[in-house]
DNA sequence: TTGACATATGCCGATATAGGTATATAATGC
DNA sequence: GCATTATATACCTATATCGGCATATGTCAA
């Protein structure tokens, strides 16, 4: 068998550098593609799939303007990862008993997410 | 061209759900190979190569014990990609100017999804 | 030493990818 | 209509996987 299609969640589709790079740019606001071209320096199908990737994970969202398509960020696409890695910062930022704390936190982010569902 | 290497970065090596699986197991303390074989339920070539990803991004150390390798996590690696995400917090977090256009358009998602933080 | 155990690695097949080029689709302007 | 602009997609090649199976490496125990 081959990976996980990319497109299949967020974790995968920012595991290209080219696609962090792209929202990156649209951190700042929306763009269309001609623009995203412009600054990155790739090829125009080659942002456009790139687009498609993050489109489809729902990381950026596109809004038809005449014959521009501008795409816009949707950071909520990404609270999964942050969520994810979240329980591991202890490990760099603070001096704990890192065993006891990343249970506690695991156990504690588990209990938010079942009971906001 | 190909798809950049999974061992090239944090960010390929968590892409694959497994391995962010034996990650969380080991936050919650290390482990030899063969109980990450028994908790994940994959076969023990698998597990060693996704250990291997894992240890070359350095997101694993190894510790020799007798005929068993005990693999510990080791947190920081993970850092640049919470450093990354962290700057998209505010998107479903907290109300920002930039971001406004966004907030506004994702707000009954954020409301659904991001209740109690 | 011999054998059992623990783990890593080599090879294979199948597939998903990234990037390139060419082309299709779509909207605008003349 | 026709040409131009803007973007998406189809096709192609090369490569990097992931998972399976077999095997090599290394460690302990009798």
């Amino acid at each position: 068998m081959a990976r996980a299609a990319t497109t299949a969640d967020a974790f995968n589709a920012i595991a290209e550098p080219r696609r962090r790079e792209i929202l990156d740019l649209l951190a700042h606001g929306e763009r269309p593609v001609n623009e995203l071209v412009e600054m990155l320096g790739l090829s125009q199908p080659q942002i456009s799939k790139h687009l498609r990737v993050l489109r489809e994970v729902g990381a950026v969202d596109v809004r038809v303007d005449g014959r521009q398509r501008v795409y816009a960020l949707n950071g909520p696409a990404l609270k999964p990862i942050h969520d994810w890695v979240k329980n591991y910062e202890r490990s760099w930022s603070e001096r704990f008993d890192e065993l006891d704390v990343v249970l506690k936190d695991l156990k504690s982010e588990e209990e938010a997410n079942d009971r906001g569902k």
